[in-house]
RNA sequence: GCAGACGUAGCUCAGUUGGUUAGAGCGUCGGAUUGUGGCUCCGAAGGUCGGUGGUUCGAAUCCACUCGUCUGUACCA
């Protein structure tokens, strides 16, 4: 046969990825369990289009007029620029400023979808990802930042990872300030701030000495790269170590507060990490759940005063048993600036994202998600005849144990050759296969083979014949006796696999 | 973006100093078995050696560029 020459390539945009049934149902599920958390804390969903207009997300590159690289940007006939959302922040900010005065404040509301980066994928890291947020706009209050991190932390109990993340919070005015005490305020310092915060949140990558190295000179990498430091001084490297690395909040604070002294903006900012540790202590979170740790940098832009993120405690590994550094699955902070962009006045707002397909990932590596085999795959009711007036009785039959409640399906394949009918059943791991040929019918019977019981017995059978006429696990019954053997079965099958998991 | 490693069948990989017609295992499909999954046996299909250009009598092999994957790093609003 002659080839086509130039076949179509069939493939995937890189940094993207077709998504399985197993992993539909798991994220589904998951899901579903944050948004009972969310609900159960009073907050109503809300849903934004995918496309918003670049300018609405804040992505215009300040000097030209194109987006910033990092997201997907088309334009419209109007030639207006349009960009897939980055965030489900920014969206948010947009709707509730375009629909502020419907809204009552407090607004409490959660979303999820999809956000786009235009980033380098890698192992864990795509183009496309889930997040689930939620926020409270029009709370100024450290009270609604402290509601945040207890939600946030029921829901990662409600996930099954009760005892295994951190909530770590911070404050923004506090880095502030201890930039401003280490002679680093004033715009003339921003883009050394910037570097300094950079270094700070590289700390669980590299350590102390990496830090310490960023911090100053610079640090090469495997690889033989280099990266330029922030440039700083012995004494300003020391005073910014010692804040990052604090561990214990409650026996540093006063040095903290010292450290910070001259500046309004620290002064602010320690009080408020003081008093959301009072607010969550007293509603009985206690430092296995929610700490506070100055180290914790985020959002750099739009985050004006708390953040927090949530951090796994315990290792994660891939596909390969690697232990790998995971990183944050969440997190979020308060962003008092950003509705007022459009209103021109003040709306204050906390929320926080949730990393749906990170925290996905973890999930497997725990084992905590259920395996696609608690999905009962259908059970199969198989053609012996295939005129019309046969198929029609097979697909009553289907419907029948549809009607009762079953997941079933009529091969749709060849039914002329039987064989492949039940090696379909077989791969598509059907618990049941219903059998009625022109011996079963002139006798008012029909056959159910049980496929799971079947496939036990196969390794007991070595030679094809007796495979083929002992006919493993298959029970003759009356027309009228269909769907409760079908139900009995499956109900046993169901048992056997409870049992199994449970011993094992 | 920068640096490095790697691209051979659907998958995992062999392929000698550059040398005839590029191989294996697994998987797929067909048959043994027209009404019974698994096992076994027999057979078949499947490749522009990522792509383009160059060196050479001759390239999967050497060189350049390009695309893709992976690792590190930067960026991540």
């Amino acid at each position: 046969m002659a080839k086509t020459p130039n076949k179509l390539k069939a493939r995937l945009p890189r940094g993207f990825v077709d998504r399985s049934a197993a992993d539909i149902r798991a994220t589904d599920e998951m899901i579903g369990k944050i948004r009972e958390v969310y609900e159960h804390y009073g907050f109503d969903p809300v849903e934004t289009p995918l496309f918003e207009y670049t300018d609405c997300l804040g992505k215009f590159l300040p000097d030209t007029d194109r987006p910033n690289a990092g997201v997907f940007s088309v334009q419209d006939d109007d030639e207006q620029w349009m960009s897939l959302r980055y965030d489900l922040t920014a969206p948010l900010a947009r709707h509730v400023a375009e629909n502020i005065n419907e809204i009552q404040l407090p607004y409490r509301t959660y979303r999820a979808g999809y956000v786009f980066r235009n980033e380098k994928p890698g192992p864990g890291r795509f183009r496309q990802f889930m997040q689930f947020d939620a926020d409270s706009i029009g709370a100024p209050g450290v009270q609604a930042d402290a509601e945040m991190c207890m939600m946030f932390a029921d829901t990662l109990d409600a996930l099954g990872l009760k005892g295994q993340y951190i909530i770590r919070v911070n404050n923004r005015k506090v880095l502030d300030g201890v930039m401003e005490a280490i002679g680093l305020g004033g715009d003339e310092n921003a883009e050394t701030r910037l570097t300094v915060l950079r270094a700070i949140d590289k700390l669980d990558k590299f350590g102390t000495e990496g830090v310490k190295l960023l911090l100053g000179e610079g640090r090469k990498d495997e690889s033989g790269d280099f990266t330029k430091g922030a440039g700083l001084n012995a004494d300003q490297i020391e005073k910014v170590l010692f804040f990052v690395s604090i561990t214990s909040y409650a026996e540093s604070a006063e040095a903290l507060a010292e450290l910070v002294a001259g500046s309004e903006n620290g002064r602010s900012g320690v009080a408020e990490l003081n008093d959301i540790r009072a607010l969550v202590e007293s509603a009985g979170y206690g430092e296995d759940r929610i700490k506070i740790d100055p180290s914790v940098v985020r959002g750099l832009e739009y985050y004006t005063g708390p953040v927090y993120e949530a951090e796994l405690t315990f290792d994660v590994t891939n596909e390969k048993g690697e232990k790998v550094v995971f990183g944050s699955v969440g997190g979020g902070g308060r962003y008092d600036g950003l509705i007022k962009r459009f209103t021109g006045r003040d709306v204050p707002a906390t929320g926080f994202s949730i990393g749906v397909s990170r925290l996905m990932t973890a999930l497997k590596n725990l084992g905590k998600l259920s395996s696609s085999s608690e999905v009962q795959e259908p059970v199969l009711v198989t053609v012996m005849d295939g005129d019309i007036e046969a198929l029609g009785r097979y697909q009553k039959m289907t419907q029948t144990l549809r009607a009762a409640g079953i997941r079933a399906e009529m091969y749709q394949g060849n039914w002329k050759k039987f064989g492949n009918q039940l090696k379909y059943a077989d791969r598509r791991n059907c618990p049941l296969a219903i059998i009625q040929g022109s011996d079963e019918r002139a006798a008012g019977e029909i056959q159910i083979k049980d496929l799971i019981e079947g496939k036990r017995l196969s390794g007991e059978i070595t030679d094809n014949v007796t495979w083929r006429e002992s006919r493993p696990a298959q029970h003759s019954v009356k027309e009228a006796e269909l769907v409760a053997t079908v139900r009995q079965l499956l109900d046993q099958q169901a048992e056997d696999t409870r049992r199994q998991n449970g011993d094992n």
